[in-house]
DNA sequence: AATTTAATGTTAGCAGTGTAAACATGATAA
DNA sequence: TTATCATGTTTACACTGCTAACATTAAATT
């Protein structure tokens, strides 16, 4: 006995959609068959999101949130560089493990974040926390702040995408870029790494 | 007065798609759009490539050739730092300057190099310039040949990654991630910025 | 030189896609 | 009670990747 009116449907293809980007990418999904696995028409969806993209961007939004929450440091106690790796490498681990996701967060499929507000805000909250943690570590001007996190972010999000390369496949220097066993190193040892690289850029 | 046989339809489908793939995104590429820009049949493209992945993967390889030749370092002469710095340098503005086709090449629309032995080769060109330059630059063992590669490779992929979200759109914490000033002064400056962050990884 | 073969082209068609337009339903506000 | 409007459905269009069956012609074989 189902009603005319579904009642949840935006958040339940939210959720759906969320699910099916990470589990199969998110070219794999389309709204079709998002509306079919939630019981509903084909266009029921264009009620809740006006593009594809607007889709997307609700997917990379719900993305965003949980990304800050695994990179976030409390700024209300003292700040410490073993915090900033530590949290750098939960995001690589997030990168790592949410693939799928971070590749519809960083890609080019949702075109211009400033259409979807929500989307904007939540990929900021990333970087203000960083920004608020620099701030903290050291008595730096607001472009030194800025550059460091720059460089800090480039450095775990290079950092996934080429762990991600390198481990396409198979044997070192048979199926994929570079020598595997080198990556897995990293990846095993990131917190190594992180204080390694980042001990040129934070002096404390 | 045009013959049925093309001739020359492979390569003149590579280097449209390169073309169109660069110029509006590998997403927006239909094969059957392809096959009307060379003015032949739906369908031709399918005797030259396997599916669209397959059209892909040409494409990336193209972008792989590029990327080395603009990353080469001449290892019959002595290779120093500043090499490196500058090919790093040559890189990202590669990263920059083709970002459309710099997606398809480190992206997931091509899912397995293993299964194009062009692409494969062609992507661990750049690679194993980079490990030789580093094998020369220091009389380091293989492991950590291949962690400054990794480390370095990070590196730039991750500023590619990153100062492309920054610059988006916009003015500073309005319309993108992050403070475009600083992206912009790090794109102006990125030899500055690659010496400071490698120097904690080279000694020489 | 004649003939077979294989590479490369075409046509027709399937199943799937994003999205718009017109219409139906029913919860909520007047 | 009635009008409104958010949210659903149906239908339809233009497009996509891809397959199968057939056509043409260049190249290999006899």
């Amino acid at each position: 006995m189902k009603s005319y009116h579904h009642g949840n449907l935006k958040q339940e293809l939210i959720d759906c959609a969320c699910k099916l980007c990470e589990r199969d990418g998110y070219t794999k999904l389309s709204i079709r068959s998002l509306a079919k696995e939630s019981g509903v028409s084909q266009t029921a969806p264009y009620r809740h999101f006006k593009t594809k993209e607007a889709l997307y961007a609700s997917v990379a939004t719900d993305g965003f949130k949980k990304l800050s929450k695994a990179c976030h440091i409390d700024t209300n106690k003292k700040v410490l560089k073993k915090h900033l790796i530590e949290k750098g490498r939960n995001y690589i681990e997030f990168g790592l493990n949410y693939a799928n996701t971070y590749d519809l967060m960083f890609g080019t499929a949702v075109g211009n974040f400033a259409a979807y507000p929500e989307l904007l805000e939540s990929a900021n909250m990333t970087y203000e926390n960083m920004r608020l943690s620099f701030a903290q570590l050291a008595d730096d001007d607001e472009d030194t702040i800025a550059l460091k996190c720059i460089t800090l972010w480039s450095m775990v999000h290079g950092l996934v995408g080429i762990l991600r390369k390198v481990q396409v496949v198979g044997d070192d220097f048979e199926d994929g870029i570079g020598p595997i066993s080198t990556a897995s190193a990293i990846a095993d040892n990131l917190e190594d790494h992180l204080d390694r690289v980042l001990t040129g850029l934070i002096q404390s």
